[in-house]
DNA sequence: CGACCCTCCGTAAACGTTTACGACGCTAAT
DNA sequence: ATTAGCGTCGTAAACGTTTACGGAGGGTCG
């Protein structure tokens, strides 16, 4: 099957209605629609998608652009899978397909995103790992692409987003803590310049000062998202003098690290270290005890994404007229045994 | 800048010059490609995908395929994300680009990659995530469209793969295992139908042979590859009249459960159950005690995908003379803790 | 000096599709 | 009987690029 044309001589009728039945255009007989889509069925019939993105200047294509080893350690759990699912499933109703573009780690992700864009391999982008200050925001509002970034910025201005309410659960985190008893509270938050840790820090900061306990530079820990990275902190806390009771670890990884650190100093996180982290994973629910965390809802964000890329192409906003264009997406807590109440 | 037309104009020679020059053709003056490169940087021109991908058959974009929730747990790991890195650093030498295509949870795989080949989005595939029988090689085969897959499979006659060494570590592990004085190893793999499966199983049956140890089908657990399957193994194992002394665990992830179930009943792992993994996380290195597993050199296999696949492709074979077709990739063991010598 | 080749460039066709436009046949209204 | 309108379809242009072909100009050689 070579093309819309074979079909056309096959059915002994012209391309152009050929086309038209088979795109759902008014204008052609129920009858002869019903022959060219069970011709196309029978042949294997698929048009050509590059034919037709050069005609009608669209390619029923949306990205998913991904930075290798930044998105706060969400590349090394599954946080992506689940919200991709949730995005197809609304694109397909379109009959939109998806592609996830990974700048790889030796690339700059601005030149990548350019260079995605110039090609037109893609209508709109959902874009991650967004960055405080992010050009790309900025570009892809000059270049017209519609598009909505997982986590706000201070770019691209009026742009839309959606991010994990990162404010929140510091909020919610160090409420929890200080009720059961804690009041110094240690935080780990990342070294890199992804605006979710500016954020978590600011809750942070401000929970404290609602209970009105002191800032102590000592026990804010910059540190990679990682499991090597909780195992630093360990280490460095094992080094205070004046050790915290409880820590909130940004992401849940470092908690794996963290764990064997005190494990091998014999300390007990948890009763000797309350722990809460960012986000639930597999990982930390098996972890012993097992961990305190905040559970995403992935699929419902990647449809509540897609539904708000969607409102922003003109194309399909009617769709979705009450879409948010922002949103800041709650978490929900998991309680685990790793922040038990104080013991004195 | 809205395509070539424009630059063309704007430097006052015809279109056929420009996209000569652009593209690198031998018949055009170095001062013309000169100014022709120039100008295309400083207009930001970008040649539109569709249209080249048109004229000329062929999209310069290699797509990889993979299928949510299957990949013997690989998706909830960083497996994919060090394999691309590399894979997308061969394609870059010849200006393909790399989009990953993944199949949602609710959709047929073979659907899904008939779809995909189709709409000719890509000139050629990565296959991941192979089944035994998996009729998407034979597709590709008969839609003459150039692919590697990540993992051999009884489809696809003749068509070229590169598997990791499940025989080889199953044999290593229980060579290890015996040397330590174990003689009642366990093996857990999966329950699903990734060839990997059977091949890791295979090599367990052997090795056991190989011993001269006898097969037991209690020590044999299917299990889902994940925490929770780790979880269940040991819970089955706990409920054994007569318990083994070390396991084979197919993938690292359920050491997490494992090391849970172990804990809550007392038992240490290591001493009280020797413990091998494939393969190599971080979060293995960070259990106490840490994991004895095997280490895939991620990049470089991403690198023998990518130029076994480019050997497949007319365009590109002459530069790849002697890419393997077929290759069984080797594993590393990485010594943790998780296998001392047996303790009577 | 003519024949030839080489270098460089312009022209135009082609890729597969969508769609504006108009044509045709028919019915209904004037 | 003419016309208007409707439903259906064919025609051809257009999308942006690559590339086969040929032509102009200049140099070389017999």
């Amino acid at each position: 099957m070579k093309g819309i044309r074979q079909l056309a001589d096959h059915l002994q009728i012209s391309i152009g209605t050929v086309s038209r039945a088979l795109n759902g255009k008014a204008d052609v007989n129920p009858e002869t629609r019903r022959r060219v889509l069970e011709a196309a069925e029978a042949l294997g019939y698929v048009p050509n998608q590059s034919g037709r993105a050069l005609r009608q200047g669209t390619t029923n294509t949306v990205g998913l652009i991904m930075t290798q080893g930044v998105n706060l350690g969400a590349n090394n759990d599954n946080f992506f899978p689940g919200v991709i699912d949730g995005l197809q499933a609304v694109l397909a109703r379109h009959g939109l397909d998806l592609v996830v573009l990974l700048c790889s780690s030796g690339e700059d992700p601005d030149a990548y995103l350019r260079r995605m864009v110039a090609r037109r391999i893609v209508d709109a982008l959902v874009v991650t790992a967004t960055r405080t200050i992010d050009p790309r925001l900025d570009f892809l509002q000059k270049a017209g692409v519609p598009f909505v970034s997982l986590g706000r910025s201070q770019s691209g201005a009026g742009s839309p987003w959606i991010d994990l309410d990162f404010r929140g659960i510091a909020l919610h985190s160090v409420e929890r803590l200080v009720a059961n008893g804690h009041r110094r509270i240690a935080v780990a938050a990342p070294t890199n310049d992804v605006h979710l840790g500016s954020i978590f820090m600011q809750g942070y900061t401000e929970a404290l000062e609602a209970h009105g306990l002191p800032y102590d530079p000592e026990i804010v820990f910059l540190a990679e998202t990682s499991e090597e990275g909780g195992y630093d902190v360990a280490d460095r806390i094992l080094h205070l003098e004046n050790r915290p009771t409880a820590i909130l670890l940004i992401a849940e990884l470092m908690s794996v690290g963290l764990y064997r650190r005190l494990g091998e100093a014999g300390l007990r996180p948890g009763p000797d270290l309350a722990v809460i982290a960012e986000r639930e994973s597999p990982v930390g629910r098996f972890l012993l005890p097992r961990l305190t965390c905040f559970r995403v809802r992935l699929k419902e964000l990647g449809v509540q994404l897609g539904e708000t890329l969607l409102s922003t192409i003109p194309a399909f906003s009617p769709l979705y007229p009450d879409a948010p264009r922002r949103k800041i997406w709650p978490l929900e807590l998991v309680e685990g045994e790793s922040d038990p109440p104080i013991s004195v």
